[in-house]
This record gives C-alpha cells, sequence and structure tokens, in this order.
DNA sequence: CTGAAAGCGCTTACAG
DNA sequence: CTGAAAGCGCTTACAG
C-alpha cells in the first residue's frame, strides 16, 4: 500500500502534474482548465485517496503551517489549558502546534527556538524567559514572527505580545473592595523583580493615592519561603496592623482556595476580612458562592496570541494598536460571608 | 538575512555540495574524505551558521522525526503530565512532538490522524477510543508505528500499549488492606463499559475469592450522577451494609484527597475505616501521612510508550514481550488513624 | 579520495 | 485552455 501522489492522478487522468496541482490548489478558473476536466481530477483524486505530502509542500512554498510553542512546563495547568486553546484555534486555521518546555532554563530554551526554526516552523508562541533575548533577536533579523505571551521582553519593543492586564486588574479589584466598603487595604506581594509584581504594586498605590486611602500598607514576603513560614510571616504582619479589613494578594502563590484552604494553611483571618487574588494562572479557582467577577484570561491570551501569530505569517499588516495586547486580569474575589 | 544553504558552504569550501552532506552527516569515512577537509568544511558550515533545511531532509528521506500525540484532552492534568514527560523522552532522541486532542469524539479523532499522517509524523501516540479503531487499522496498513497509551483496543491485538496495570493494581490493594486487617472490603465502582473498569472489578472478585473473605460487595453508582447524589448514595450503601470496614475505590471520580477532602464533600464515615483509591490519573493527590505504596505510572507510561514508538519507528526488532507492557498502578492508601 | 546526476513530491512561472 | 521545465535543499547511489 503506496502513498499515491499527484503523478498517478496525472497519469490515471492523461494529464500532466502542474494540472492535477492546480485543480487541487483551486486555480482551474486561473489556468483556465474546463469544469469538466476539473472534476474528473477531483474524482480520481478522492478514489485514489490522495493526501498529499506536505513535507514537499512546504519545502517548494517554504511554509510548514507548524507553529512552535515554547512554554516553561507544558504539564503546569496553566500552560496546559494555554496549549489547549492555542491548539484549537491553530487547528481550526490549518495550522499544527509542536510545543516544548523550558523547565526555566535559558539554555534550553535557546536550544529549542533553535531546533524549532531548523524544523522550519512557521512562527513561535512563547512565554519567554530574559535569557532569550539574543535568540528571539535572531528569530526577528531572519523575519520569523514571533509572539509572546504571559510575559515579555521589554527590550524587544516590536515583539507583540498578550498578557493580563496587570495594573487594570489591581485597580479594578481595588474599586470593587472600596465599592463593598471596604477601607483598609492591605497589599501583599512577593519580592520579585518581575514587570508583572511592579506594575501590580504600583497600581495598588495609585490606587490608594486616587481614593485617598493612605497609607499604603504593602507587605512583601521571599518567594521561596516555605509555606508554614509565609503563612507565619501574614499573620505577623496582620497583627501588627490590626485595622486592616482586606487583604489583596498580588498572587496567589499560596494556593489560596476560599474560607477551607485558608484555614487548612493554619491563617487566622477574622471572620469579615476579604481576601482577594490576583490570580492569571488558574482559572478553575471558584469555590466561594462570594465570588462576583471572574474571567478567562488564558482563553483570551491563547486566541488573542495565535490569531496575532498567524496574522503576521501570512502576512497581514497589524493594526498599531494590535501590537501590544492587554487582556483583562481575571479576579478572584471572597466576600465576607 | 537569508538561511545558507549546503551550497554556499560548497562554494565556500571550493567543493561540490554532496561532499558537504557527507561530512556534515559524518560520513566522511566511509567517504574517504580527507581529515584536513571535513575539518575545513565543518570549520566554514560553523562559521557561516549553517542549519540544514529540515523538510528538505524530511523529503529526501521520508522521516520527518516528528511524532504525533493524541489524546483526549492536553489541559487535564493526566494528558498534559504524559505529555511533558513524552516530550522529555522524545526530544533527548532528537524527536518533536506535535500534540492534538480529540475532545473524546470519534470523527475529531479521525481527522486529526488523517492530518497528521498528512504531515508526514514518523509515528503515532495515542489515548485511543474504541472509534478510531479503523483509522488506526488504516495507520496499520501504511506501516505507520503506533502505539497506545493508558488505553487500549482490544479488536487491534498488533498495536503495542503502555497502560497501568488494573488488574495487579487492585489484587495489590486488596492484599495491603488484608494485611493491614481490614476484613470485609467493599468496591465502589462505577457503571462505565470500560475495560479498565471490568479488570478492576474482576481484581476484585478473584482476591476476595482467593482470600475466602466473601461475599463480595460491589456497588455501582452511575458516572454522569451529580457529586451531591453520588455522595447520598455512597452513604445509603454504608448504611445497608454495617460491617464494612474497607471501601475500595475503583477510581476516584469524586476527586478524594484525604480526610479533609472527604469530610468536605458531606461524606461521613466511621473513623476507622479505610480509603483506598485507585488513582492512575493524578499522581499528586498525597495528602495522608498514611499512604503506603504510591508509584508513578504516568511517567512510565510516557516513557515505555515512547521508546517503544522510537524503536519501531527506526526498524528496530520488539522483543516479543515487549509488544505488550503492563506497568504498576499507582495506589493511594489512607490508613486509619 | 571526489564530483556529477538523479530524485524525494510538489508548485510556479513560462511557453505555447 | 494545457504542457514542459525548473527548482525548493537536501541525500544517495554511482562513476571516475
Amino acid at each position: 500500500m503506496k502513498r499515491i501522489s499527484i503523478k498517478d492522478i496525472a497519469r490515471e487522468a492523461g494529464v500532466v502534474p502542474s494540472t492535477v496541482s492546480a485543480v487541487l490548489n483551486g486555480k482551474s478558473k486561473q489556468m483556465r482548465i474546463s469544469d469538466a476536466l476539473s472534476e474528473k481530477i477531483r474524482a480520481i483524486a478522492t478514489r485514489l485517496g490522495y493526501q498529499p505530502n506536505s513535507t514537499a509542500v512546504s519545502l517548494r512554498t517554504g511554509k510548514t503551517n507548524v507553529i512552535g510553542l515554547i512554554v516553561e512546563d507544558i504539564s503546569n495547568t496553566f500552560f496546559a489549558t494555554l496549549a489547549k486553546f492555542i491548539q484549537d484555534e491553530a487547528y481550526s486555521m490549518g495550522y499544527k502546534v509542536v510545543f516544548c518546555s523550558t523547565e526555566n532554563s535559558d539554555e534550553k530554551g535557546i536550544e529549542l527556538i533553535r531546533m524549532l526554526l531548523q524544523s522550519q516552523v512557521d512562527g513561535f508562541l512563547i512565554t519567554p524567559t530574559n535569557g532569550m533575548h539574543a535568540e528571539v533577536a535572531k528569530l526577528q533579523a531572519l523575519k520569523k514572527p514571533v509572539v509572546f505571551m504571559d510575559r515579555f521582553i521589554e527590550e524587544l519593543e516590536k515583539v507583540p505580545y498578550a498578557i493580563v492586564d496587570n495594573y487594570n486588574g489591581v485597580i479594578n479589584g481595588m474599586d470593587h473592595l472600596y465599592e463593598k466598603g471596604y477601607n483598609t487595604i492591605a497589599f501583599l506581594s512577593v519580592e520579585l523583580e518581575q514587570v508583572q509584581m511592579k506594575q501590580r504594586e504600583q497600581a495598588y498605590f495609585n490606587s490608594i493615592a486616587k481614593n485617598k486611602k493612605g497609607p499604603p500598607l504593602l507587605f512583601r514576603i521571599p518567594y521561596d519561603l516555605p509555606t508554614g513560614e509565609s503563612v507565619q510571616r501574614i499573620q505577623d504582619f496582620l497583627q501588627a496592623n490590626p485595622g486592616i479589613d482586606a487583604l489583596f494578594c498580588a498572587t496567589n502563590y499560596l494556593g489560596l482556595k476560599g474560607l477551607e484552604s485558608i484555614k487548612s494553611l493554619g491563617l487566622s483571618i477574622p471572620n469579615d476580612m476579604a481576601i482577594v487574588c490576583f490570580d492569571d494562572h488558574d482559572i478553575f479557582r471558584l469555590y466561594d458562592p462570594g465570588i462576583t467577577s471572574v474571567q478567562q484570561p488564558i482563553e483570551s491570551i491563547a486566541t488573542t496570541a495565535t490569531q496575532l501569530l498567524l496574522k503576521m505569517i501570512n502576512k497581514k499588516e497589524l493594526e498599531p494598536q494590535e501590537m501590544i495586547n492587554l487582556k483583562s486580569a481575571s479576579l478572584i474575589v471572597r466576600a465576607s460571608t
């Protein structure tokens, strides 16, 4: 059972391969091939079960219809979900997706970019780390389309990205709390030099200032502390600032999922204290009935990024405002019961 | 910045392209090309930053070094973890992985197989559904290597698979409970016509018989019941059979994670009752200190399947016993506290 | 030791 | 309207 090629069809139809190619690519009109002949060729193709060999097509056209997806770790729910939506979008447009994980290693990221480049992917979807800077710059020099997701590299201004809107996400969350009547909102952050964290903290400060609720109560804990230690520090912080009636977590690295998980961590908070988590990595953490505002940024990040990339691949001009694409933040709000 | 080809190197080195090809493919010795010349060519290649065009290689050699991964849903933790291990194994052997999700739809599965076939993947890694039967048979006719994971299709005897060992997993779990002194073990199963469920139930019956502990206490609940309803039925069942001192769940579809989650479901069980879950889909559910036996079948399934597939792709003969590859089950045991 | 040629399966100008 | 030819970038017999 040998795979049949365009030649086989041509022989069967008594024409030359290029005619078959034209018909099968819907160029019968331009080539002024008669409808009768076109129909005959198509019939033969389906009868023989013709499947074009896409490596041949790729070699000839320079397009593989494959996009490369580089994430930190595909087994992580966030990236896996991202991958799912990307895949859906890509397949619906006739593209395949090859994925790989960097394991947060710059060298591995660079190696993977090279590898995907060599296999001629049409474009890249990347959750970048700063270490990828130079390699991505090379991709740009080669005019390979790249879109960042979830994060971006500040120096690479020409690379479009789809991320959650850190600044406005926090502003919205703060507004929500003020509306609910909370007045002394503390901001719990993590000692990380990430753009995201800076943006979120900045939004907190600005919100406090704008609403004249100062002074700000920012508390930072190291990223790599054991959970128990983190909980202890938060506890101490709350103790030292008894006026606090709401806690805004800049990230959900403690894995808060509602009252139950807060208790199981051993964190004791007043019954009427509100807790809000800025959580862009997990859309499934909906336990409490008090949640008021939830969006699904993963889906919009994935879909937006993929669409952007496919436009670039197909040489469509991007609208200027498409170059930087901010998406709303997801927000998990637990109102006091 | 144009990509440079083998021709460019040849021109630079003053030789013909085939010589370059031979050198770069490590065939200098066979082609009796002098070490000096080989070195010179290699130097030029690295200086110009040569990257072979893999679509050209694929067209010529008929190999793409890509394997197709078809799972039910890549965003599901089980499949995502599987994907991760597959990717690790594949990349270390120089293969890329393109993935897609069937969403449990037979039509989609068939379509995806066709699509991957057309893009010339070297082999398939599939978590199959029965509806894929015919399509996978076609792959076999085309001599395309296929390995099943997690599930298999009984009629397709020639397709190797890597799955958890349902039968022995349950036997081991039962033995464990008997050793711990439990005597009246109920088996909680789900109304599903899956091979896995049948195997697990069979193991339960056989274990009861072998250990002369009868009569068996099998309780089945419909798969699609709301959680609350399921819990109620289990509760009723336990009430009606007060002698039960251990509950063996054939699957963890209730998402049991230990005592806490059992309580939060509203399931009230005697303090000295043991609960065992046969859980092959989630290796992270390790809450209780009483867990005695945990393995990581996802990793072995992924690695075994990938290695098997790569052997087949590279035309290595499989040992007869490799054709069917059973892996031990993961087991989460909560002993009474 | 090295070079010239064919060919993988397609598409795309181009010539009639 | 249709066909002949070139070529995408490689590798692989084969000839010297």
